[in-house]
DNA sequence: AACACTGCGATTGTACACAATGGTTGGTGC
DNA sequence: GCACCAACCATTGTGTACAATCGCAGTGTT
């Protein structure tokens, strides 16, 4: 706990634009990718006091960063007792990509219309990456990378109200899919995003949408959302020990 | 600015259940209240300190609050140089809404679905509220009531990521309608709340939608959002001066 | 006279100290 | 032996002091 990983702290202001959010980012973005990334499991206890040592910097820009995960739905903040890491539910999953569908839809048909030709070569460019990261093996770089695909596209859809649920709905499908993902296959094929960059840029509105609702179908398809993988609910972590009587054998220590 | 109307600080806390939110949740239920009835002006300055005397808080709560508004499109805050009431352009307010088409579609829909007799009570009330306040000739009640009719609404559709979104977007419509609105007349008319109530009672679906998107056009052809009633923006303030080429007669003092 | 630069004032950004809350653990009574 | 209660400890919530930044005004120069 008394690691300091790299104190970030001294180093920026001085250096060009003083852009003074860049601290909050930087945490922000750290404990983010280490939640996409799994090095932090869903209800993991984010002290602030800890990170804010890990990070060099005090309590107050980590609230910030926690504030605003807790914001996008990664991080949930309970009242005097702390932020953990979120541990969506199935029915919150649920209710997440129910909502994807919608925007998905909608930023899909507006994209069609409005990507331009550097943004198509962006997205080209992010599909490269995410294949990239997978190729090496780097899940969450590539859970990550894929999630920055459907923002990407948000962007081309220039629409700055639907761009910011879209941030918050693929933040929360990331961590989902870090946290139900049927193991090995890859969950959001590239292929499948580079079909889609193919039918925006033809501008062939009706093929792109349903390229990407069955992109929507393959996703959650991918993912067992009928059994819990994991959970912080103990009761529903021991329920086959509470139906069937077992011996007492002691469980992975928790 | 000296004047502190209600201090508010010292009555709470030791009484019961410190709730910790509340005081937060007091500054931001004010500020928001005073943007929509525009008893604060696009374009204010909301400075940190001064808030802070007026709410008798200091300004770590101010900053809370203003960090929620801010994310909600409500607030603008502009790095080191405080925050200001949003004034949205006429493009902001077009994404709005077409965000608003999509979103509302959607809740309708599963409203119809799963609303309870009890929330569509809940639903009547609010509408005869939104009907009181009009007929006292409150605006800005008026206003927030209908908001908070289709925030409701929202809860109906029991999809919590769209219940936060909607809560954004109703916010930046209210804020829009403050601004925007052509005058006299009832913005959302309570009637066609009424029928909407009727139509999801009936789990009538397609009903229910048509007058969704219908009022939806009400509400913005209400709107004059051809004409800027008033902008920061010099450029678009200007644009008529810019079309037809002009001598060299100064224009007032920037 | 217009432009650029530097110093000043005001306001925000950050860190820290203190207060309050909630969970936990140890003790006591039944 | 079990359950309830109380005090402790750890952690968060809040207020405030200090530092950094930005905008503006005054001054000097071209």
């Amino acid at each position: 706990m008394n690691e300091q990983l790299q104190p970030l702290k001294k180093q920026p202001r001085a250096g060009k634009a003083g852009r003074s959010g860049t601290q909050d980012d930087i945490v922000y973005a750290h404990i983010f990718e280490a939640i996409l990334e799994q090095r932090l499991a869903p209800g993991t206890k984010l002290s602030e006091e800890a990170l804010g040592e890990i990070f060099g910097v005090s309590r107050t820009i980590i609230r910030r960063a926690l504030s605003r995960l807790a914001h996008e739905g990664v991080v949930l903040l309970r009242p005097n007792r702390g932020a953990v890491v979120a541990s969506p539910s199935v029915e919150e999953a649920r209710q997440v990509f129910m909502a994807r569908r919608l925007v998905e839809r909608a930023i899909t048909e507006l994209a069609v219309q409005h990507a331009t030709a550097e943004q198509i070569a962006e997205l080209r460019q992010m599909v490269n990456d995410e294949r990239d990261s997978f190729s090496r093996g780097d899940r969450g770089a590539g859970i990550r990378l894929s999630g920055e695909f459907h923002l990407k596209l948000a962007e081309a859809a220039k629409n700055a109200p639907l761009i910011s649920f879209q941030r918050s709905l693929v933040s929360q499908t990331s961590l989902i899919i870090a946290q139900y993902e049927s193991g090995n296959r890859s969950h959001c094929s590239y292929d499948e995003h580079t079909q889609l960059i193919d039918a925006i840029e033809k501008r062939d509105a009706e093929l792109a949408v349903n390229l990407m609702m069955h992109h929507m179908d393959h996703i959650d398809s991918k993912l067992n959302l009928d059994e819990e993988s994991a959970s912080d609910d103990l009761h529903a972590v021991f329920s086959h020990l509470l139906q069937t009587k077992k011996p007492g054998r002691s469980p992975a220590k928790l």
